[in-house]
DNA sequence: TGTTTGAGTGTACGGATGTTCACCGACGTT
DNA sequence: AACGTCGGTGAACATCCGTACACTCAAACA
């Protein structure tokens, strides 16, 4: 009977120390959210953890680094999103809905890391700071693509294109800072979507009767 | 012929503590352009003006006062600036092209405030985010009145002028944002610019397309 | 005139911080 | 069975931190 018992497997040395990473991004993701990278210590994070300060030089050589890991990680939350908004057809008239819809459930589910981004790009160390805006750009420019492609090749020039997508992306961060710092008021929330929905169809209508100059 | 020298009229006991407090709030100004207030130690600020710790407790109960007094002297600053783009026929088409240049004008005169602005309204302690948050927010009303007196009582709802300023404060942040992490080399600001001038006409596009749901 | 006030000083403390170093001991390999 | 690898340990360090306390001494005031 003995060996009916879960057996749980012995962790093998690459899962132990995947598991501690894990548990170091987690605690840093944890410990910066009434704060920054910049004011979180190497021993805090140690401690939260479980482990002794020095093991963490095992995984990262510095905060900064660890702040580096958590961008690329957040990253990979945010194109999730960005996948799921693509996805269906993307011609249709509620697309606007769609999009704020998907972006509000994404938010609250990574709120950590959607918390953290909002943070460091503007106060965490130069080098998160420019890994971020980097992704950032990235996002634009898939953007951009993607309107190209739902605008045909009409009156649009590239460079206009760009600049929608930045103001989109814009609107976008901002409307995810406004639900991650709203009181838990549940009416509050609601406002801010049916504002983002707003603004979002404002510069549709600006787009639709847009000409760019050649 | 001594007193023919410049006398510098021995400064009053209240003249020689607000040359202080000035000093330590340029000097907090100066040390969290790289950083943020929550890594501002108390140490740091006095040692860069040149006093003693405990004299730090003289001016503020702490460094988060010391922010919320950096707010209040920021946002003068930037009130100076909507004051500006204010001024002169409110009516005329160039709108867009002196509301954008003025906004350059203050961030480079003003670089520290705009730059602690922005930092602070993302990463500051508690309180000073929401300082922030209040101010902008007035920003924002001030624009929709302001908005209101531009379009008349046409078809615009008094909520869906707060969304277009909301919209509209909001790409002039990120504008501001841009200008401030962009790099020295010249082009790179004239492309910013440009690109903020387009946004705002884009939005304009759109708001004058725009029909309020009754 | 003498007295009070208050900005700034100097010392001292208990605690947190980053980093060093030598060490352990379980896992993986040979 | 013997050995090397490596994640984690524990003590020690120099330095920074916020804050308490007793102090000076010139301006402000009576």
């Amino acid at each position: 009977m003995v060996e009916s018992v879960a057996q749980p497997r012995p962790e093998s040395r690459g899962e132990r120390k995947e598991r501690t990473r894990r548990a170091i991004l987690d605690a840093a993701l944890h410990l910066c959210e009434n704060s920054s990278l910049v004011a979180l210590s190497l021993r805090q994070v140690a401690k939260e953890v479980g482990i002794v300060p020095t093991a963490f030089y095992r995984h990262f050589e510095s905060i900064e680094a660890l702040g580096l890991a958590l961008v690329d990680e957040s990253f990979v939350s945010l194109r999730a999103m960005l996948r799921d908004i693509r996805r269906g057809d993307p011609s249709y008239a509620d697309i606007v809905d769609r999009s704020v819809e998907t972006l509000v459930e994404h938010v609250h589910r990574q709120r950590s890391h959607f918390l953290f981004i909002a943070r460091e790009r503007a106060a965490g160390p130069l080098s998160v700071r420019e890994a971020i805006r980097r992704e950032i750009e990235l996002c634009e420019h898939e953007l951009a693509t993607d309107l190209a492609r739902l605008t045909g090749t009409g009156s649009w020039s590239a460079e206009d294109l760009r600049v929608l997508s930045n103001l989109i992306v814009t609107a976008m961060v901002a409307t995810a800072e406004q639900i991650m710092a709203a009181p838990d008021r549940p009416g509050a929330e609601k406002q801010i979507v049916e504002n983002a929905r707003t603004q979002l169809r404002m510069v549709l209508v600006g787009a639709l009767n847009w000409h760019s100059r050649t």
